[in-house]
DNA sequence: GATGAATGAGAGTTCATTCAT
DNA sequence: TATGAATGAACTCTCATTCAT
């Protein structure tokens, strides 16, 4: 592993048990073995390496997300995989989870941190849904309202997560919004 | 108004625009037009500034929601009537929905701040469709993560209304949620 | 004395014995009898101090120059004054002359301290000489050049009496210069 | 040119520019083409490397000034040519001209730093002068004051110049200072 | 000799909190 | 009760110096 990565990786667990603003650079340096001067020489600020974290995070998403778009599954599988998907990370590594619910808004302040790509997330999911309607698979509907009813139930299914640590739950959270899906949204 | 609601406004405002942690003291007192010190008569800390602000907004909503629990209404018109008060009180004041959503997470790691009562609002909106089911108008479904959904699109909603403020938003948000829990939670 | 002169002392000391660089704020704030913090209720900055030191010296000078200039004498006892009155300063504080004389060109590499008035004290003794001139009792010459002289020899000066402390010196060297310019600039 | 007058020259460029204490080993280490670690296998610190640059242009002033001094010409000939000397080093290289100003006072603060040498120049100064009043070319007066307001003259023109650098005007500003001292020091 | 990543002491600055008025 | 100057611990960031390669 890189060094950037390794002081990364000890920011992300920080940030996730203290929060942007008590995760000082001091702490992170320590978590990461390394000395506080080293974070500067491969990231410009403190802000920068909160950056750098969403912007791996977010490559991730985005590229699995595109992937699964441009599958050859029908639209219904299409949402499902992308939830698995995000539940399957959530259990890899709580800690980024709990950064992107409480850091995202107060790194939007920022303009240092670009949070651009982070909006395309409800786009794909919109993106598939649409298709879903032009297929005549699924009822005319809003599907940027519907995209972000999904958002919205990934992140509060992910502070739910953040608490309680069932895998369980996640498995019949999963279950509870295709149930939801699949039905409300039949023709 | 008593002075400390005067404090609690004015730290509404700034927290809103600048976030908590940069949100300073200094800040809110001139907000508020009174002196820095005036603030330690009213709160021991800037913490409890922000315990203040949640307790009322959350009093306020569990409240209105218990209210409406108790109403002599089907689960859907419940249901829809606790969101458009949500929507309805976004418009009031939309710096307030930001603050939950941004603070929340960061707030819950002090123990200053209880957040416990913030955790009742979904209990409610779980009670309201647990009914629903035992007098046989909803599907059987695990009623909490129905509720988080709930929950969640009113925190994704909230998102996109601090950024678009399109009150037709709202209305057409709150329309499509309907519409999906209807056909999705109908036997 | 207000508390912004007490830091100014303060820091005329420090600077004066350590430099503007190794003249640390805690230094300052040490010497001033005053908390770090308290500095920054004064100045918006280390380099800001150093501002104002300049500016309060700056201004002294200038108005006791436009002063003497303005007065009824013959241009050679106005000359002779200024310097008098630059080596009665010398005296009273031999800080702020080694200040200016090590600190003025590393200053004037900052946009925030302002040095053009200083600039203007030449201009001054340019404009004694010139009426010289005019008034037909000194030679033709350059004034501007020939006020570089004057300049260059009160600072030369300076960094002699910093390193001697010497008063007959001074009186000496009043008396050297005053010779040299008044045979040299005879008519 | 070997390496070491390779960063000698570097560390000139930069510590003109940006004053000793804004002028980082790794800018001077850029600007010389090595690494910075390089610097430390010639020099034992960053002070050391203006104490180098101190000692060489000191001593190119010391060996030319006692050259001229020994030579068979007048007094004012030989201060002619010194200050002649003075101006063409600045125009060949205005950088070095900034760096005596702006540090020596600072680098006297410092024990590495010797600036013996440079207080040799003046004395040379005053021995030519002395042999002049010896030799009854030169009315009786002080050498060393007089010394030192041809040196700080020097200095003043230096200042000017770096600000200016118009050639026309070291000219001129020699024409008066040869005609002042010629006039003022007649018998 | 040459390198440059790693270091960590120490810098300037901020800001929640106090307390004499 | 209201004030706001004073406080100083704690922050982020810098940079001269080292040393394994």
């Amino acid at each position: 592993m890189t060094k950037k990565d390794q002081i990364r990786i000890a920011a992300i667990k920080v940030i996730a048990k203290e929060g942007f603003f008590n995760a000082t650079t001091d702490k992170i340096a320590k978590e990461a073995n390394v000395a506080v001067g080293t974070l500067y020489n491969y990231f410009s600020s403190k802000e920068d390496i909160l950056d750098y974290i969403f912007q791996i995070e977010c490559k991730k998403r985005i590229s699995y997300y595109t992937e699964i778009k441009n599958s050859n599954r029908e639209w219904f599988a299409k949402i499902e995989e992308i939830l698995r998907f995000h539940f399957q990370e959530m259990i890899k590594d709580p800690h980024i989870a709990k950064i992107i619910l409480a850091e995202r808004i107060n790194a939007s302040r920022s303009k240092l941190i670009s949070l651009d790509s982070f909006a395309k997330l409800p786009m794909i999911l919109a993106d598939i849904l649409e298709e879903g309607i032009t297929e005549g698979q699924i009822r005319q509907c809003d599907v940027k309202i519907m995209s972000l009813i999904i958002f919205g139930f990934i992140e509060s299914v992910m502070g739910e997560f953040i608490i309680n640590r069932s895998e369980q739950f996640l498995h019949k959270a999963l279950k509870e919004i295709c149930d939801l899906l699949k039905k409300g949204l039949a023709k």
